[in-house]
DNA sequence: AATCCGTGCAACCGCCTTTTA
DNA sequence: GTAAAAGGCGGTTGCACGGAT
């Protein structure tokens, strides 16, 4: 019964990784997969746990992945993910397939929480501290419906970051399989696997681009079965979704880039949000200059709020394309 | 120049889920 | 069906670094 019983840590190395270390795992993962973490340590030399390579190996030396500043529609990416899934960063990442959950899970920590609290937005719940002022503007009915849809939309990418997990798989399956019988072939080497150690991680702005690629919302449209069916976690909630009907991957890639990317939303959410100083000082008290008229004071404080929110809820509002839920 | 303090991030830890013998 | 290994995830920690005092 079981397996093999696991090995002893003792003499494991811990703490940071040394280059030599990162060339090994490289070099081993290249040429052979990472197969087994737990056996891949010893045959590729390294005094590691297998737990060790693997964090290394995902949430740096892949080449896939996409390193320095989170740029302004990641950022807003992060917060309404966040807003409707909570801290489930892997989930999250899913839909940055660049970027890991580890450093989207850092990048929340020390930077978008902060600003959601100097908002005096609780970053848990993504609602204004204060209901009262909020209330009066009409929007604890649409706080109401957001929580509602939101429980929707938390199905929903549910469903699709386990998708989008599913085809991650396939691809690396695709790698290792390429790798370990093409390896010659794959496109790319050590020395371009590798960080740059000369330089810090951030000033080295390149995006590492993989051959391998993780998958992408194309790819994922590509592997989606004909017929979905998935099940909500706490809500009971199922669903079918027919081929060619109501496609909400692509409504949803489409919520990305209209909401995201059209109609002046760096004057609402984004510019509130992704502000960073100029929101710090504007809700500090302090005059914004370069703000224009929408900077600092009471009165926007609460209309800045109300962008926050709309946003989110343009966000989570099903556009005419979508099913509605089925509940 | 020395010290303190805040920030950012890599890595570890422990728990939970999935896989497998 | 069961138990244990392996994988995955989120929370937390510790260290390096830079700016302020």
């Amino acid at each position: 019964m079981g397996r093999s019983p696991c090995c002893d840590k003792l003499g494991l190395k811990k703490g940071p990784w040394t280059p030599e270390e990162d060339q090994k795992l490289l070099a081993y993962i290249e040429e052979h997969g990472h197969g087994s973490w737990r056996s891949l340590p010893e045959k590729a030399g390294l005094h590691r746990c297998g737990k060790s390579c693997r964090l290394r190996w995902t949430n740096y030396l892949r080449p896939d992945i996409k390193r320095g500043k989170f740029n302004l529609q990641e950022e807003q990416t992060i917060i309404q993910l966040h807003a409707l899934l909570g801290n489930r960063w892997s989930a999250i990442a899913t839909h940055l397939p660049k970027r890991t959950d580890n450093e989207i899970k850092n990048y929340w920590n020390t930077h978008l929480k902060k600003r959601l609290v100097k908002m005096g937005i609780d970053p848990v719940t993504h609602k204004p501290k204060n209901e009262t002022p909020l209330s009066s503007l009409g929007l604890s009915k649409n706080a109401a419906i957001l929580s509602h849809t939101a429980q929707w939309e938390s199905a929903r990418l549910e469903a699709e970051a386990r998708l989008a997990r599913e085809s991650k798989l396939l691809h690396l399956q695709h790698y290792q399989t390429k790798t370990s019988s093409h390896h010659h072939h794959h496109g790319f080497t050590h020395k371009s696997l590798l960080p740059n150690w000369t330089t810090k991680p951030n000033e080295d702005q390149q995006q590492l681009e993989s051959p391998t690629s993780t998958v992408s919302f194309s790819e994922m449209k590509e592997s989606i079965p004909a017929k979905i069916e998935f099940v909500g976690s706490s809500t009971g909630l199922s669903l079918m979704k027919e081929p060619d009907q109501n496609d909400w991957i692509n409504s949803t890639m489409h919520e990305f880039e209209t909401t995201q990317m059209g109609e002046g939303i760096e004057e609402g959410f984004t510019g509130l949000l992704l502000g960073g100083d100029s929101i710090d000082r504007s809700f500090s008290g302090e005059k914004n200059e370069t703000a224009g008229e929408s900077s600092g004071g009471d009165c926007n404080y609460y209309e800045d709020n109300k962008n926050y929110l709309d946003s989110i809820f343009n966000f989570v509002d099903p556009s005419p394309s979508v099913s509605p839920p089925m509940f």
